[in-house]
RNA sequence: GCGAGAGUGGCGGAAUUGGUAGACGCACUGGACUUAGGAUCCAGCUCUGGCGACAGAGUGGGAGUUCAAAUCUCCCCUCUCGCACCA
């Protein structure tokens, strides 16, 4: 009653406010006596006000009382199976997620109406460090707060009206959903799709605990602001490297996914193709494994640079003048930041080991270095540096004074090293390279190679960048990897009987954020189940939460399934889905990963497909500028006030700095909370406007001027509706020979056909939502203009097809307030359950076509002609048109182009 | 740094296949209705010059292809996203 007090006052300020009042309380009256909902002249009583919250939260029950939107698997009827990404509960959704949500409403309901079967779910992805952050500042536990947000949350998106299917909902943090991923991995180390290796973790000495790179500083913990290093743990690992090449090649199967999306994948999986060369150790037994994509430098190969952390380094320099150094450097990198973004932004450096290799095609003693750029994860963490022909190669040499050879010049040319300003990386001729100098350098890669071969030196391989997916995390608020450590059996996967391995809930955070798993004894003790020994401990780390959302489409098909992660016959009748949307951040590893999954799932013989996804639509951002405090840092946008005199914090009165425009994040606290926009417009109109600011792939920087616009269309075409109603009276919508109409009538049928026409390839060909929205806009424009009890018999009829149309078209935008027209217009409820409209191809013809007058390319006229004019009527009076004419004066006319039915450009 | 994308009036955007740049909406201006208006209806609204008819310029910047370029090609600038432990 306060919100529809409110809308009222913005909408008819005071005075018609109290009369309105007045009004609703006699009206009351009347329902309470049961006396306004009854027929009235074939439809429904009309308020004469549109009122969102009464209307809102009418429909919203209704759906919800009917099971509008829960389906089940019918064999023989087409389905369809959209899905959105799902959300992490956060606490409250925001903006982004509403864009998200309102995208794939519109598609479920626009394929329910043309008559498919839509699985359309929601769900949580409830496992993640917020939680867990939460819980710490607000001394809970990581679950109530996780589960009092998915509460608010879900009574958040069912005001907006959403289609879901809610009686599919699932919360990834529950045990009957992590048991299957429990057995999936039980099942995956079996295969040896799993594995256990060491690799590095940012670790803070301070805190004790292991931190997410996000929850490192410019190289310092986000808590304590201690410096962070690299710490080598024992972790697991999933196989994704064994599907690299059915990854990439698929990438060109996957015609409903934007090519920008299957190029980063393609780009992120890198393949290379080159060659393996062994190198050996100066007076050693040792040799150095390299992966290069130009072995047809080999012969200019001076040094060798091996990452800091390759296993030789150490024992290369043991004993040698430079050990102390090496050590150094070493300890100095174990420091640093070593993934891939930073690493490129280092200034090139290294240290020399003390050893030096052999280059196997001719003998030269080459200087081992360890180097930061030598990354340990891609190709064998050894790098043969050809400093003539590789950039970065020549920095490094010029740096530390090393030799250059030029083995390659361009063709007819002569290259020696001190002429060289940087390194040649264009094609050539061989030369310095023995029996292969004259050889063109592309044929020179096959030639080398097979050499290297037969004499046993290297071998044609391939490289991937993509590396193997780890899924270890020390945390607790994740799903427990179901392993046991025994001391005499080692690794022992939990027997199937013992799933799932539920995460104690009586464990409280540690202080710092560090599991509590490893010191919960009552967890971590356990029997071994193969030797029984009482010695044995479960593993206490836990699953990366890219993990879950890898399979949960799969888990909505049948999402109470208590005898796998599936029903079988569920997941072939709806999977693979339709059509995902979400946001164009997760176009690498989530969509990877996904992709990863379906295939293991495949070859464990659980599915039949391995593409999850058919078609893919990423929708932008929406951004927002982020505001700083320097003692607070980020601010809500509540927490800082712009005046005259600057822009400060609320809290502490210094002056902000209002940062970049970035992606809406809770962490950033540039989020903005749609709350204020439900209660003051309603759901309709807040989806509306989030559809019409911008196509959904577009990044959007979020501004609410223009909300009221979306909000005046509504009422625009309530009060149309109002108006016409007895106008209409009982007349059928019209359906008959477009050349029966003439005039204003004939044209506005027209109209309606070509906005069914716009809207229906709007939305099915290119998501242009909001040119679909514009295009009813232009059609209600054009009905403003029209009496329906005016003019000829047929108006009144023209008029309801009209009104009908532009309910049904708009059903899927704002379905609540369609539902409402609906209903008034005499139609049976549930607009969700009709037919999408169709158009007539004879009705969208123009009357007139309108030609365009160029004279050298440049607009000067323009006239209207007969739809059969024939081209060379349409060139004479372009050529004798009036306006067209001085621009041609009496310079010879040397050519006449005609676009048909369209335009002719005059070139003289 | 590497990979991917984007840039059009005061603002959000439109122009679907190289063929009328600015649809639709916001903001703004003027008018009508009105006791009143932050409601509604009608009209105007890229910039420059001109009373006007009209003319010239114009899609981040620069070059090019073409009868014709927001759209294609090359170079440059700016912004956004991802970069493997945020989800």
């Amino acid at each position: 009653m306060i919100l529809w007090f409110y809308v009222q006052y913005r909408v008819s300020g005071p005075i018609l406010t109290v009369l309105a009042i007045c009004q609703r309380l006699w009206q009351e009256r009347a329902i309470m006596t049961g006396r306004v909902i009854k027929k009235h002249k074939g439809y429904m009583k009309m308020e004469e006000r549109y009122n969102p919250g009464q209307i809102e939260s009418k429909w919203q029950r209704y759906w919800e009382e009917s099971n509008a939107f829960l389906v089940e698997e019918e064999a023989g009827r087409k389905k369809y199976y959209l899905l959105e990404m799902f959300p992490y509960p956060s606490g409250n959704i925001h903006i982004g997620h509403v864009r998200n949500y309102t995208i794939g409403d519109v598609l479920a309901r626009y394929k329910k109406m043309q008559g498919f079967n839509v699985l359309h779910p929601m769900g949580w992805d409830a496992f993640g460090m917020p939680a867990e952050n939460a819980a710490i500042a607000n001394n809970t536990h990581p679950a109530a707060w996780t589960y009092a947000n998915i509460d608010n949350m879900r009574s958040q998106l069912k005001q907006l009206g959403l289609s879901y299917d809610w009686g599919r909902e699932i919360a990834t943090c529950r045990p009957e959903y992590y048991r299957w991923e429990q057995w999936l991995f039980i099942k995956m180390l079996e295969k040896g799709m799993a594995y256990r290796k060491e690799s590095y973790v940012n670790w803070c000495e301070d805190c004790l605990t292991v931190l997410a790179n996000e929850q490192v500083e410019a190289g310092m913990c986000w808590r304590c602001g201690k410096p962070v290093i690299q710490k080598k743990l024992w972790q697991w690992f999933f196989r994704i490297t064994d599907y690299a090449e059915d990854l990439l090649v698929h990438c060109d199967q996957l015609p409903g996914w934007p090519e920008k999306v299957t190029s980063m994948q393609k780009n992120w999986i890198g393949k290379s193709v080159g060659a393996e060369i062994r190198f050996r150790v100066a007076d050693s037994e040792d040799v150095i494994s390299v992966f290069t994509t130009r072995q047809d430098t080999v012969f200019g190969a001076t040094f060798m640079c091996l990452a800091p952390e390759h296993p030789l380094v150490p024992r290369l320099a043991e004993g040698t003048a430079q050990e102390a150094s090496v050590t150094a450097f070493v300890e100095k990198m174990s420091q640093q930041d070593r993934s891939g973004k930073a690493v490129d932004q280092y200034e090139k450096e290294g240290v020399f080991t003390g050893a030096f290799c052999i280059n196997p095609m001719n003998g030269r003693r080459m200087p081992i270095y360890t180097a930061n750029f030598a990354l340990m994860e891609y190709g064998t963490g050894a790098v043969m540096s050809v400093p003539a022909h590789d950039q970065r190669d020549f920095d490094f040499a010029k740096k530390y004074d090393l030799d250059i050879i030029v083995v390659i010049q361009p063709e007819g040319e002569t290259l020696t090293s001190d002429m060289l300003e940087e390194a040649y990386t264009g094609e050539g001729v061989l030369v310095n390279s023995g029996p292969f100098d004259g050889t063109g350098n592309r044929k020179a890669l096959d030639d080398i190679a097979l050499h290297m071969e037969k004499e046993g030196i290297g071998k044609k391989t391939v490289s991937y960048r993509l590396r193997d997916w780890g899924i270890s995390r020390q945390r607790y608020w994740g799903a427990p990897i179901p392993v046991i450590h025994c001391p005499a059996c080692g690794i022992v996967p939990v027997p199937e009987s013992d799933l799932p391995i539920v995460l104690p809930e009586e464990a409280g955070l540690l202080e710092g954020g560090r599991s509590p798993l490893p010191e919960l004894d009552a967890f971590k003790q356990t029997t071994c189940p193969v030797c029984g020994s009482k010695n044995a401990r479960r593993e206490t780390d836990t699953m990366d939460t890219f993990v879950e959302s890898s399979w949960y489409f799969e888990r909505y098909c049948s999402p109470r399934c208590d005898t796998g992660m599936f029903d079988p016959s569920a997941v072939e009748y709806w999977m693979p889905v339709d059509q995902y949307i979400g946001g164009v951040e997760h176009a690498i590893l989530h969509l990877l990963y996904s992709r990863y999954f379906t295939r293991v799932l495949k070859e464990l013989g659980l599915v039949s497909f391995k593409e999850p996804f058919s078609r893919l639509l990423t929708q932008g951002m929406v951004t927002k500028e982020s505001v700083s405090c320097p003692t607070h840092g980020y601010l809500f946008p509540s927490e800082s006030e712009k005046s005259d005199d600057g822009h400060r914090c609320l809290k502490c009165g210094r002056e902000v700095t209002v940062g970049r425009v970035e992606k809406m994040s809770k962490s950033k606290k540039n989020v903005v909370d749609p709350n204020e926009l439900l209660e003051q417009y309603g759901a309709d109109t807040t989806r509306l406007f989030s559809l019409f600011a911008a196509p959904p792939e577009r990044d959007l920087e979020w501004s609410e001027t223009g909300v009221e616009g979306g909000f005046r269309f509504l009422n625009r075409i309530w009060r149309l509706a109002y108006g016409w109603m007895d106008r209409i009276g009982t007349a059928a919508p019209f359906d008959g020979e477009p050349d029966s109409l003439s005039g204003d009538i004939r044209d506005l049928n027209r109209k309606v056909h070509q906005t069914i026409h716009k809207v229906t390839t709007d939305i099915e060909e290119r998501y242009h939502f909001n040119t679909a929205i514009s295009a009813v806009m232009e059609l209600v424009n054009a009905m403003y203009g029209i009496d329906p009890k005016a003019g000829a018999p047929e108006t009144a009829g023209v008029c309801r097809f009209a009104m009908e149309s532009v309910v049904l078209l708009l059903s899927p935008f704002v379905p609540h307030f369609c539902e409402e027209l609906w209903e008034t217009l005499g139609k049976p409820e549930g607009i969700h359950n009709m037919a999408w409209p169709t158009y007539r191809e004879e009705a969208l013809e123009k009357d007139e076509l309108l030609i365009v007058v160029q004279v050298n390319g440049k607009l000067r006229s323009r006239f209207s002609v007969a739809t059969d004019a024939d081209d060379e009527q349409i060139k004479q009076m372009a050529l004798a048109d009036e306006r067209a004419k001085p621009f041609i004066g009496d310079k010879p006319i040397k050519k006449v182009i005609l676009v048909k039915r369209k335009l002719v450009n005059i070139v003289v």
